[in-house]
DNA sequence: TAGATTGTTAATCGATTAACAATC
DNA sequence: TAGATTGTTAATCGATTAACAATC
């Protein structure tokens, strides 16, 4: 059981592990080796174990893991067992989509308001999600104190908002304006979804398609 | 000018390298050195030369890289010269999102159509883009054969609409589900936008900050 | 020409995989 | 007990960085 300097490569794989065990747990599978893992999920069996040894000692010879435990444990890590609480800034199409669909209580956050310029919106709710107008922000953050800011705005409003949040003592941000925000103060965690650079990554692939029967996984 | 075996750590900057250079560009920069790029990117020269050379000889000695050139370089290396052509499946909140606001164009592509199977959606159109019925998605995909499919429906559909999608021929997939989608054929490329992988991903670092001086880039 | 900066090869660093003793 | 499987250490593999000859 070390400390510190977990590689991202590792942190990004606990959020499959934990889906994946959510899938095991629900259909009732009691125990799991990270050899089924492995072969189930395309990891070795070694990268398994270590990935998880950074964190604890969860399994047992001879057995291997307790699905539940083990996704206890992981849910855990990521924060999942204190409650979080986010706010969103820009009530548009993007932000419509995710107060309505998105899951937020299954990745262990409560999005509790939402925050936009536009005075049609201001006032109304969504899905119990109330929509605020950003005259409000700072006066309900300090009264609120929300953990993340969910950046769903347009691009260009992204540094002045980044640098008012941060300076309201918000501790994340997840941000979805296809921009850089290099701004946010450095004690703040910036979680980038990048929708350009997504696509255009597929239209790599798409351009350089692998001909040979090589494929799979390319992460 | 090597071929082949470009690991996806390569590929994922490019499109920063593009963009990089866009803005460079719109600033009306000439010429920049791997050096500089590298100070304000965040990367060392080394990697950016290393990197561009995988694609080719783009610079010139003494003097550094062309910015417009550079880019058309990356431009097309990403599949930017060929106009390439999408369709949208489920055109829920999303997917509205995406076709009010996302710049197709900008990453060389055109969307053409979106389907669903909602009756009061069915025959409208957003931003020129026709929503049609899903009974016609086999007929319009044989007579327009777009490049790729945009995942932005429900997921518990996702397995039968990608082999639908993947018998009548389209090359790749943008999957907005939070779905794994192993189901595709292993010759369509296949490019996710995992919210909840990102949003439990922040929520790790959130719990989990690193309280020395130490941050940055954990990429 | 002298200075700058490339493309590339070699060195280093880090991440993944294999091996195995410990043990349930 | 014998078989299975862990946690961890060592070996390998791959990616990043440093160094430098080539040359604009």
């Amino acid at each position: 059981m070390k400390k510190l300097k977990i590689s991202a490569n590792v942190i990004r794989r606990l959020p499959r592990y934990l889906q994946y065990l959510d899938r095991l747990q629900d259909a009732g599978v009691v125990r799991i080796s990270s050899g089924e893992m492995g072969r189930q999920m395309g990891f070795t069996a070694s990268q398994i174990r270590q990935d998880f040894s950074y964190f604890g000692e969860f399994g047992q010879q001879g057995y291997g893991y307790n699905v539940e435990t083990l996704r206890r444990e992981i849910a855990d890590i990521l924060g999942m067992s204190r409650l979080r609480t986010a706010v969103m800034i820009g009530a548009g199409n993007l932000g419509h989509a995710l107060m309505r669909n998105f899951h937020f209580a299954e990745c262990g956050f409560q999005l509790t308001a939402a925050f936009d310029v536009d005075p049609v919106m201001i006032g109304t709710a969504v899905r119990d999600i109330p929509i605020l107008s950003m005259d409000a922000l700072e006066s309900y953050i300090a009264a609120n104190s929300p953990d993340v800011a969910i950046l769903t705005l347009p691009g260009n409003q992204v540094e002045t908002v980044a640098r008012r949040l941060a300076d309201c003592g918000v501790r994340g941000i997840w941000n979805f304006t296809n921009e850089e925000l290099k701004s946010a103060r450095e004690d703040i965690v910036v979680e980038n979804v990048n929708f350009s650079d997504s696509l255009l990554t597929l239209g790599y692939y798409l351009a350089n398609r692998r001909n040979g029967s090589e494929q799979e996984d390319r992460n």
